[in-house]
DNA sequence: CTGCCACTTCAAGTCGACTTGAGGTCAAGG
DNA sequence: CCTTGACCTCAAGTCGACTTGAAGTGGCAG
């Protein structure tokens, strides 16, 4: 099984070299060998990339993604865990549903203003079914950029 | 039509006084009045605290949002921009939703490793169809985090 | 009139996720 | 054998989105 270095996954990846470091810093990935100095990885890593790059498009934290894949990509949470992981994603999904079917309606509807339109509010409403949590506990997930 | 003031503005949306302050800052909201040294908001702005959350959310900036709506809640961009986005959430709602059935495929599946499992790597695959562009543009959004 | 307390400003701090820079190492090609 | 270039480590810097802290202001209840 022939490995890769750490230039190769970036350049297959996408993700940067420093990234890559960074995470197997945070325990996401894991390095199996070295190559003088040099990182190599298995080449496995870079569906485990495409899985963080999905969880961090969820809005969760490398800390959290950790935690539900091992170094070795392997899932690690219970089942109950991953599927309240999904259950959270599918919230998401639906206020990102109501968030693009207000832009739509914004971008075809004529109303004077919008802040009057029923149709506008209704749909502003719709994806206001947060429980409502003290700002003690962090209930939601906050996605981070990509320069 | 009256007015909040800051502290029933944060009550009421759940978002703090300080984080109310920085979006005035950033031209996101706009507060109408004073009274004395506090700042008065007219009641639609827990309108558009929904709105920026949803923006929020969904992966937008600040400052993406504050270029989607003016300072007084009302849409300010072209419609097919406001398509654009619309579309950008759309890309952003297939990923997620790659990812949750990732989860829950992997929640209800006993395979040794998942790295094996076709269907799981049919499932990352399928959220892998990004563009594929150069680090020097910001193609994808980042989310942020809710303390 | 007094005091409280919710607000004010402004600067600095924090957190996550990286990036950048300085200085160093080493395998491989010429 | 020497150079090169891709990698290394480690500390510090950056960026966005706030939060925190210090010091001040002013409406209003008593």
């Amino acid at each position: 099984m022939k490995l890769l270095d750490i230039g190769e996954v970036a350049a297959q990846s996408g993700v940067r070299a420093s990234a890559l470091r960074h995470y197997e810093e945070a325990g996401l990935i894991a390095s199996v060998a070295r190559h003088g100095l040099r990182r190599q990885f298995a080449p496995h890593v870079l569906l485990q990339l495409k899985l963080i790059a999905m969880g961090k498009s969820a809005g969760f934290t490398l800390e959290e993604i950790a935690a539900m894949f091992a170094a070795d990509g392997t899932p690690v949470l219970p089942r109950d865990a991953l599927r309240a992981k999904a259950d959270a994603i599918d919230r998401r999904i639906r206020e990102l549903t109501a968030l693009r079917d207000t832009l739509r309606h914004v971008a075809d509807c004529s109303a004077p203003s919008h802040m009057e339109c029923p149709t506008f509010r209704r749909l502003v409403d719709l994806a206001g079914k947060r429980p409502r949590v003290r700002t003690a506990a962090a209930p939601t997930p906050r996605p981070r950029p990509t320069r």
